[in-house]
DNA sequence: GATCGGCATAAGAAAAGCTTATGGTTCGCG
DNA sequence: CGCGAACCATAAGCTTTTCTTATGCCGATC
């Protein structure tokens, strides 16, 4: 028993008549006949009494009728269903990020978002930028956000932002006295540092040989309490300089350039190669791509 | 799409495993393949991403699992529904009557068959022998209880009971002086009819030309009222004798056969020939047939 | 009682679906 | 790092299913 033979019998049933069914199915009348029998045979029962010239739908007929119905309705709506998923941008969208990107990065981009797809539903999930590389991987997400470089393989990566990062001190530090103070100079503070992640293991290559003479007085997980502890003078650390714009305007924190030390963060949204796009993750990156025009034009402006 | 790509999506969805999938529906894996591939194309919409060696639910894929279940589950249903309708009787019954059937023969019968088939359900049709013919050559009704004989084309007879027809007249009657009297006799009283129906109109022709003689008081339109009116002396009238069984026992009527009118009134269960019968209608049969032996044998005891 | 309408059946053609064979990836293991 | 096993995709050929055309049969209708 397949849906075309259930068709075939609800439209005999509907019309009280094979000749018509196979019109409406655009079949031809033995057609319908044969798909019916078959259905009779393997169900064991006979659906329909043919006498003379009409046709009357048995009790097995008539129990079959109704199912026959929800079936089709729901096969219906089946399809109808899993095609909106990708015409429709509607369902769910699952995105990887670590701190410092939920707070500083992703609220304008979900803002943005949001506006114009509120069916779509975002799910984060917040996690260092390597468990975060290894979901998306695993197929597990389908976005995510990391500091980049990464490796390329079975990805696709759209740098969506860059930063400098610089050196942030209280406001009554000594370094503060200079505009760009120097590496030597700087490793002789106390430092407060990130737990793990992947800046604080760039800033290790990059300090080379100074890394050892470095004096890590605290560690902490989250660039919040970092900059917290910061700005009461409990040690110095670096950071994005955009994540402490907000502290300098407001003056609990300085924010200084490090001489020789251009060190960049990018950042990179990633997503697997060969994956199906949802309609949803194609809107996705279409805002996305927006959203960093956006940044910058006001950057530039 | 039709269920067997809906089953194949199905079980690859659970399994994760186009090979897996193939195997337990005892299929090759490229069956599978391309199954699945036809539905997608069909659907305009990935439904797995096949990543390295894993399979996974695209989104589009997820929400058709959860019709997939739906629909198969319901398929599932209306085979079982279909097929218990013959095996298991249940459902409904149509019968058709004249009223003095529905009170002295049907009783019986249904008491029976209530007790074996409590599912059934037995719906009933009250009208005179001739509508109810008509209903059953035109298939609304499962079947047809009338006075035989009756024009044997498309129609399936079983004939059921046999009733002398005796003439009833009220206790103090001057004929019940007489064991047996004679047609030429009972016609100078005052007659009481059924309006219409099949009895009657035997008896007009088994009168002959007596019946213009006859007086007839009064038409009723049901034995009941019938034997009421007999009993206070208002006519005489002539009855199938079982239905008056319970009065002569009363006393409240007389029961007389009458002379050289040896009219038999046959009953019959009658239904359509070439109609599929379904269980619930098989068995209503086998509990007449039962039910009349029982009486024939209450008969002979 | 001849004709028309409607379902069943048969035979041949078309379509769909399955299997075997094979190729390309990926993943795990030495 | 490379090799083999596992897994899915694709192609070709064959089988099965399902369609159409042709025809028969039966009941309804005039």
């Amino acid at each position: 028993m397949n849906l075309d033979q259930i068709r075939n019998f609800h439209a005999v049933a509907v019309h009280r008549s094979f000749t018509i069914a196979a019109e409406k199915l655009f079949r031809t009348q033995p057609a319908i006949s044969t798909q019916v029998r078959t259905l009779e045979e393997e169900l064991g029962a006979r659906l329909f009494d043919r006498i003379g010239k009409r046709v009357y739908l048995t009790q097995a007929g008539d129990v079959l009728f109704d199912y026959a119905e929800r079936l089709l309705n729901l096969h219906d709506e089946a399809k109808l269903a899993v095609t909106e998923v990708n015409t429709v941008p509607k369902g769910k969208i699952l995105i990887g990020a670590n701190e410092s990107t939920c707070l500083y990065v992703l609220p304008q981009i979900f803002a943005l978002f949001k506006k114009k797809y509120p069916e779509v539903q975002i799910s984060i999930y917040r996690n260092f930028s390597k468990k975060v590389l290894d979901k998306v991987r695993g197929n597990q997400l389908d976005f995510g956000i990391v500091t980049l470089p990464v490796p390329e393989q079975e990805l696709n990566i759209l740098p969506i932002a860059e930063d400098e990062l610089w050196l942030i001190t209280s406001p009554d530090h000594p370094l503060t006295l200079q505009t760009s103070p120097d590496l030597e100079e700087v490793v002789s503070y106390p430092f407060i540092f990130h737990t793990a992640g992947t800046t604080r293991e760039r800033l290790r290559k990059h300090f080379g040989s100074q890394w050892d003479r470095l004096h890590i007085s605290m560690e902490l997980a989250s660039i919040e309490t970092i900059k917290k502890f910061v700005s009461i003078g409990m040690g110095i650390s670096i950071v994005p300089k955009s994540y402490a714009e907000e502290e300098r305007r407001q003056g609990t924190l300085c924010l200084l350039p490090l001489r020789k030390l251009n060190l960049i963060r990018k950042l990179g949204l990633i997503y697997r190669k060969n994956r199906y796009l949802s309609r949803a993750c194609i809107v996705f990156l279409e805002v996305v791509e927006e959203s960093m025009h956006a940044l910058a034009v006001e950057r530039s402006g």
